[in-house]
DNA sequence: ACCGCACATCAATGTCAACTGATGAGGTCC
DNA sequence: GGACCTCATCAGTTGACATTGATGTGCGGT
């Protein structure tokens, strides 16, 4: 589990809410934007496809921010089962986003990102009565 | 709070046995024979100095590992609150080790490294219950 | 069909991270 | 006092990181 393969996941699960993926320009732009942190968005292309394996721990930094994790989940530090289980954390914290993404087409990236990140340090038992609450909030809006 | 001042306090906190620190050449070949991973003494000296701002993550998770703690603490993401937390849990731990190491001289740096992990994924109260333990144990054998 | 826009990727460049070896300061043993 | 060791730090070098700009591709609009 590298880098690489962490940023992938991050850009896989971790959505804008029209399209299938936030695209690297995006990613560098919001980053300038919302970090004042310079980063490129080849780099970031770089970094994606393997070509750069030792990045600096600032574009880390930017990179965890902008996806609303930890910088500790683009570091691979060994303890592969602490690793997983926060791993396990974001996809929970993922599909809460998505069920609230679904309830409200209106909302935009940062709060998306911010609930994510809020939603990450909650239990996975407190993640699921959360992902309950919205379904039956859901029903009784009448929406899928 | 900087990379350079976490190290810093990595190097005062966690200490070998008979000295008061370690040397920056130490941790550069306990690295190389522990990790396999190459760092120079004189590179680890310009992080402590604050002469290198932006190091690469595998050089973090090195002396992240060496010291025994997580890579995450070596990486100020901004959060602060939840950063002096951690670092508070790490004081604590180190407290622990201290309390280990008075109860025993002959334990070697390793094992006190690997007991500061294992103490600091603890929470504060299982903490402060661990070192109430081993003062009570500690006036059992009639030390100090 | 053509144009324009956004996208990922490639090529070329410069800047800095990281190493090697040297230097000098502080300490110990003889 | 001098030889020796270890330490942190400096100077010089190499190489990788990170950027800018160019290139090719795919897609929606007109």
């Amino acid at each position: 589990m590298s880098i690489r393969d962490r940023l992938n996941f991050l850009f896989e699960t971790v959505r804008p809410v029209g399209k299938p993926r936030y695209s690297v320009r995006e990613v560098a732009e919001a980053i300038k934007r919302d970090q004042g942190f310079d980063i490129s968005a080849a780099y970031i292309n770089y970094i994606c496809t393997g070509e750069r394996e030792n990045p600096g721990v600032q574009q880390i930094r930017a990179l965890a921010r902008f996806f609303g994790v930890p910088a500790a989940f683009l570091l691979d530090d060994g303890d592969q089962s602490h690793v997983t289980r926060e791993l396990d954390q974001l996809r929970a914290a993922v599909e809460v986003t998505e069920k609230l993404r679904a309830a409200d087409d209106a909302m935009d990236d940062p709060c998306v990102r911010v609930i994510a990140l809020k939603a990450r340090g909650l239990s996975p038992s407190h993640l699921k009565l959360v992902s309950t609450m919205l379904d039956q909030v859901r029903e009784i809006e009448g929406l899928p």
